[in-house]
DNA sequence: CATAGTAATAGGAATTATTACTATATATAG
DNA sequence: CTATATATAGTAATAATTCCTATTACTATG
């Protein structure tokens, strides 16, 4: 893949985010650095690093977001705060036994639990 | 609520149906029995439908889909044919060990497995 | 080191999905 | 049947994402 400046800005971008940010929000941010840059050029980079493995791609409903961690996760989601926090959930016990019972493939499982933090319990 | 015969047709197409069916999918289904209904109706009823849990919303990726089979329940989605099958993977012993290991009060889980299906391994 | 060729990239326009608005139509209570 | 509040169709606005063409980075060569 060649060099680009802009991929290099939007990279730097996300993984310095300790949130989950998504496109529009990544745009703004890399404007401040590249203010010329263009929102097509974000969601095309943002997807050259999903494919590169630099990125995640999480879907928060129908918001897109995405996560500078690369580690197979999930997300526990408060509906009273929005806030999104990284769990370790799914393991290789699990993969096997969906393998096992619908002899099905498993790449990957997305998966978002919602509900209630501890703080708006 | 009050009656509306286009509801009822939105809801019958619907139930009807053993795919998981977009926004567009079934505005077009429905204009069959009645060919003047909006687009924007069909959004708002989807939406009331969803409410008064007739109906469940599901997140594919970006794409939103809606499905009729409102028991919790989980998907097992191909990356070679875009099927999206519905499964029961999650169980209570699950919700209740992410409640005792996060203090997280768990209302629903939406978990989606990506792999490939045994019709394409 | 400069330059020409070419394939990848960027910016901005176009497309698609969804929501908002408004005048008209319809369900339903009295 | 009539009044009234809610729903609809149709259109316009907004938001999210993709597509198209000019520009740029990289490579090989003079």
């Amino acid at each position: 893949m060649r060099y680009s400046h802009q991929r290099e800005g939007i990279k730097k971008i996300v993984q310095c985010t300790n949130c989950h940010p998504t496109a529009d929000w990544i745009f703004n941010q890399t404007k401040k650095i590249i203010p010329n840059i263009s929102l097509g050029t974000v969601y095309r980079n943002l997807k050259r690093l999903e494919e590169e493995g630099e990125i995640n791609t999480i879907y928060d409903g129908n918001i897109v977001r995405y996560d500078w961690n690369t580690e197979s996760h999930d997300h526990l989601k408060c509906k009273e705060c929005g806030d999104l926090v990284d769990v370790h959930l799914v393991h290789e016990e699990f993969t096997s036994k969906v393998k096992r019972k619908f002899k099905f493939d498993v790449d990957n499982v997305e998966m978002t639990v919602i509900g209630t933090c501890s703080k708006h319990a």
